[in-house]
DNA sequence: TCCCCTCTTGACAACGTTGTCAACGAGGCG
DNA sequence: CGCCTCGTTGACAACGTTGTCAAGAGGGGA
């Protein structure tokens, strides 16, 4: 084991001096002498002396501590990591740490994680996606008023949230495919009960009413790559009546719905625009359009609004909606024939 | 602002209780009458008490807190967030959280983080490649014997260390185009001062070096897609004397050469095999051959070694080699004409 | 009946730090 | 020369919790 840290008590010890005075210099507090300072300073660098948080913010009781919680629902997910990322570099300007936790889709685990920050007297929390419905522990956190944001997703409660406009994404890239002439469109999506596909939906058929004969072909449910694959496939199965072009709702659906154009050499074809952002979307043939989320833009802001609730504000409710931007590079380009 | 959480006093107060009770109800000691037991915690209920984690254990000095301080060059980068995530799905099996911090490229921001996890009394640290040397405070904490692991980095000091068989995986790569028939064989690099790009660049000529007559071609410092691709693109400028193969020893370089082997349209005559997981690596015609590391074994093996050490094991320094597998998708399986 | 033991509860110190206030010496001013 | 102020330092309480020990109530055995 380790031997214990040295404290401001043997700091003091070895400097000859009260423990207060060492706490002056610590802190660089006025009034202590330079001769002092300079002694008492040659003491904590030869010991290696830290300061202890802990104790620190448990005596200014009410103060920041410094430490914000992120709970995810699986960092690995590269958009999850992306706005972390982002989130992080935005909290640490005011010298803040990211307390981070993956809930997965697990309610109870997501409930231990906030009772887990609580614990630690984290100065706020930030919430990305993660589960449908805040668990007991986040509403008993919001009535409290601890300082909480939620990203790219409504908590269908009274809380700041960050949001991507997916309505408006799927309503340009549905009328983008509109535009190259297209009339049949299909619709692939994961689960409808995830608010942002619900409301990429929304979008497609926002589109969709405003042309005349424009015909949906809607797929829902593909919640894996595989799916998407197989819905492409059965979808193409009879040409005739078959779209010339589809909207992928979803990163998962986008992916097997270009693997499933690729096996069945349709990739130059039918048109896709896909939404999220498809890691090397430039290297397939035709390039893959999309319109990814800025993950930049929803970590930094998110980060923003939960460091003014910490300073105290109190201003309702806010909503931010970061705009999203299609991306063309030949796959939404494609013209039926 | 939000009001002060209730404390072990409030409770007590509330209860009618010496606050003494009332902690050994919280930490379920035993000697606590069944309806004593039922008051307090009723109490704790209507007042939605927390246990301050901080004050206990800054009482319990010694003692585990149950944090740990896990340092990435940068989280967004999906290899280090899968690791992450593993890694963090270990500790929680001991209940531990994890403060996450980015330090990009800059030593003096991974001393920073390091400051102020260490402030902080977590329990041990993880760093996940970040930087080329351990600065002055991940030093001073060897030395004072925190616990400490490394992971997918030589930290060139005694320290426990988690890494990929880099070596090995670039023998079996450059094997592998060898067995196919390949003599002409490219070596598409990054920064040579990287220790795992070294690492395979020594694979790729222990295996070149076995067969008499192969004919290596060598490009590093391709630090991004745009490099990667423009050497390939300067590589086939004359068919001649190219290469037939092409070994992509990381990430970016693989992209960037797969994108310029497309570009020339030489995708189904020259065979690649790249390092590192590459996210839609089967969309693409032919697929890539890739050998992924396995992020989650080494976020996994990197956790118990720490786990271990925080428990207080003193053994000498281990460093734990993780193997890597091929994985065939087609551009690796070309044969030369 | 008395003593001792057990069970339950509470009083108090301690963890490492910061806030408050007092003590001390030096120096300025009347 | 005495008083007051300022600059410097220290003593002590307090933050919220747990560890230690003692006090009091109740029960069983002699």
């Amino acid at each position: 084991m380790s031997p214990p840290r040295p404290t401001l008590k043997d700091v003091a010890e070895r400097a000859g001096v009260s423990f207060k005075t060492v706490s002056r210099v610590v802190n660089g507090e006025p009034g202590v002498s330079e001769d002092m300072a300079a002694r008492v300073g040659a003491a904590i660098e030869a010991l290696g002396y830290r300061r202890n948080h802990s104790a620190s913010s448990l005596r200014r009781a009410g103060a920041r501590i410094g430490t914000i919680g992120v709970i995810h629902a699986d960092i690995a997910n590269p958009f999850a990591a992306a706005v972390h990322a982002s989130f992080e570099r935005q909290a640490r300007i005011d010298d803040t740490l990211i307390l981070a936790g993956s809930a997965g889709e697990d309610p109870e685990e997501q409930d231990r994680l906030v009772e887990a920050f609580i614990a630690r007297q984290v100065d706020g929390l930030a919430v990305i996606p993660s589960g449908d419905d805040p668990g007991p522990a986040l509403r008993r956190e919001l009535q409290r008023g601890t300082p909480i944001v939620f990203i790219d997703r409504d908590p269908g409660v009274p809380a700041d949230v960050v949001l991507s406009d997916h309505r408006g994404g799927a309503r340009e890239a549905t009328a983008h495919l509109l535009d190259h002439g297209h009339r049949r469109i299909g619709f692939l999506g994961s689960r409808e009960r995830t608010p942002s596909v619900r409301q990429r939906r929304l979008g497609f058929d926002d589109a969709m009413k405003r042309i005349d004969g424009a015909i949906s072909t809607v797929r829902i449910d593909l919640t894996s790559i595989d799916a998407a694959e197989r819905a492409v496939e059965d979808l193409f199965a009879d040409r005739g009546a078959a779209p010339t072009a589809l909207f992928a709702a979803q990163n998962l659906a986008a992916t097997g719905a270009v693997r499933g154009l690729h096996q069945l050499g349709l990739q130059h074809e039918i048109a896709i625009v896909a939404f999220d952002h498809i890691e090397i979307a430039d290297i397939v043939d035709p390039g893959i359009t999309t319109i990814p989320q800025r993950a930049d833009e929803l970590g930094r802001r998110a980060a923003t609004l939960l460091a003014e609730r910490i300073d105290g504000s109190t201003v309702p409710a806010r909503r931010e909606v970061v705009d999203v931007e299609l991306l063309p590079r030949g796959s939404g380009e494609l013209r039926p024939r």
